[in-house]
RNA sequence: GUCCCCAUCGUCUAGAGGCCUAGGACAUCGCCCUUUCACGGCGAUAACAGGGGUUCGAAUCCCCUUGGGGACGCCA
């Protein structure tokens, strides 16, 4: 049985690198009916705080990235890391060092300075003596000093590491509290899980894992270590290299299902393939099709991919996305007409929720002012006859429906034989004051009789004002 | 510095020795459609980092160079 994990530390948000991992992860255990597991590593009690792994939570949430077991918390397993450390205390696979920070420090110096790797020198690694007065000591784990360790990476291909090139890692603090190495360890093998993917930041650690996995007399799980996601500079992804958190996303305006699929595609991919449904991922995901290079992010793609799904997915699906945008400006839905309507009206002339929400704002509420260069170029002198005229036309309509409305429109621009965008244009801006909108008659019906009768008048006065 | 990893259009990628005159997608640029903006349709520009091998044949295998990245914490 198949079970992968994800395991962040509650240091900050869920960034998009993480979510990626996740997703990974998820799509892994999904396409081999087997579990997933969500693990919060908070060992580090100064840095983890409850707002992060709140924050994780929501990210998860949010994407719909749903565990089967978990979340667990590393820091109620204290008792079990103590016993697994006693363990190996005793075994002679472990043992306590009394170097200072200010001895390690000096030494780390030293060796830098000598141009060597900067590393533990095992001077405690055989003390037989006693305790060191005045130093609490710190628990480290003897590690091999020959031979090899062999990682057969799922995405990246055999690695092969030198124990001597390993130091003896530190696996619990001078207040005895265990470290990250230490921890993924014990809650790996507790937990069964049989498949490791994560970072490849974390390339560096798996021979360290697995040495003491050994210790422990287990046997090491697969591996898998995807690359890390770029900003679109091809630099290192920060707040300043566009978004980096997951809920950033949403306060864009994107809706899950195109992060999600923009995440799977980025150093995945499954022949020609653009779209996928969460369905479909699950069905073709496979480690071996990951790429081992890091990938750029690409947000006009991802622009793309928000778009397509703005336009596919259900509309009262999206809807239920617009509303929280719409709520963000403080408008109430109640106010114009139906969120669904607005979403199949917008939805192909919006690259995000939140330009939909500002763009229909005006079915909600007046707007102040006219925008300057719409007004300046459609809301002139020759739009008063027009206006005037359809102002006539579309009071006496029987019914207010958009086939009716459009034939209006038609008639008084072959009625006084202008060109229907002379007669539309002005129109569009007297009742959204903007240049651009959804097709007029769709906009019309949208808006309502009232309010559009309101505005050809407000625009009439503005025109009799300007003149 | 040491160790580890990586390298196809601007970007995401297809490609597992001949099917490659290197395919798709996003972006860009044309054209068409059009009451605005979009959608849609058609087309164009654009890449195997460099050098050596192996082979009848290499984007694909090996080596080197160059260039990027990561790790080297009583962080995870």
């Amino acid at each position: 049985m198949v079970k992968t994990r994800f395991a962040p530390s509650p240091t900050g948000y869920l960034h998009i690198g993480g979510a990626r991992t996740a997703l990974f992860s998820w799509l892994y255990a999904r396409r081999h009916g087997g579990l997933f597991v969500l693990r919060i590593e908070d060992t580090d009690l100064e840095r983890s705080t409850p707002e992060a792994v709140n924050a994780i939570l929501e990210g998860m949430n949010w994407l719909g990235l749903d565990y089967d077991e978990g979340p667990f918390y590393q820091t109620q397993r204290f008792d079990r890391y103590r016993e697994v450390l006693q363990a190996l205390l005793r075994q002679g696979q472990a043992y306590y060092c009394y170097c200072t920070k200010e001895e390690l420090e000096a030494l780390r110096g030293e060796q830098m300075i000598r141009k060597e790797k900067p590393r533990y020198d095992g001077r405690y690694r055989n003390y037989q003596g006693p305790p060191r007065p005045g130093v609490e000591p710190v628990v480290r784990f003897k590690n091999p000093l020959d031979g090899e360790v062999v990682v057969e990476d799922l995405i990246r291909g055999r690695i092969v590491f030198q124990n001597a090139e390993l130091d003896d890692l530190i696996i619990a603090r001078a207040d005895g509290s265990p470290t990250y190495n230490f921890c993924v360890v014990v809650d790996d093998m507790d937990m069964g899980v049989t498949h490791v993917i994560r970072g490849d930041d974390h390339i560096n650690n798996t021979p360290r894992q697995i040495n003491i996995l050994r210790a422990l007399g287990a046997s090491p799980p697969c591996y898998g270590h995807v690359p890390m996601i770029l900003g679109p500079d091809g630099q290192k992804l920060s707040k300043r290299h566009g978004a980096a958190s997951v809920m950033e996303y949403r306060d864009l305006g994107y809706l899950p299902e195109a992060v999600l699929n923009y995440l799977v595609r980025l150093g995945w991919s499954h022949g020609d393939q653009e779209i996928f449904s969460l369905d479909e991922m699950a069905e073709y995901f496979d480690l071996s099709g990951c790429n081992k290079a890091p990938s750029a992010i690409n947000p006009s793609k991802l622009i793309w991919l928000n778009k397509h799904y703005l336009k596919t997915l259900d509309p009262a699906h999206v809807a239920r996305h617009l509303s929280w945008h719409i709520g963000q400006l403080g408008i109430d839905p109640s106010a114009g007409p139906p969120l669904t309507e607005v979403v199949k009206a917008f939805a192909e002339r919006s690259d995000t929720l939140k330009d939909m929400a500002q763009a229909a704002i005006f079915l909600y509420q007046d707007f102040a002012d006219y925008e300057p260069k719409a007004a300046g170029k459609h809301l002139n002198a020759a739009a008063e006859a027009p206006l005037q005229r359809l102002g006539e036309a579309l009071a006496a309509l029987p019914e207010w429906r958009a086939a009716p409305i459009h034939q209006a429109v038609k008639g008084v621009a072959e009625a006084g034989g202008w060109a229907l965008g002379k007669v539309a244009q002005p129109l569009r801006v007297a009742v959204s004051g903007t240049a651009v909108s959804p097709p007029i008659d769709m906009t019309l019906e949208l808006l309502g009789r009232a309010k559009t009768l309101a505005r050809i008048e407000r625009a009439l006065a503005h025109l009799g004002g300007g003149f």
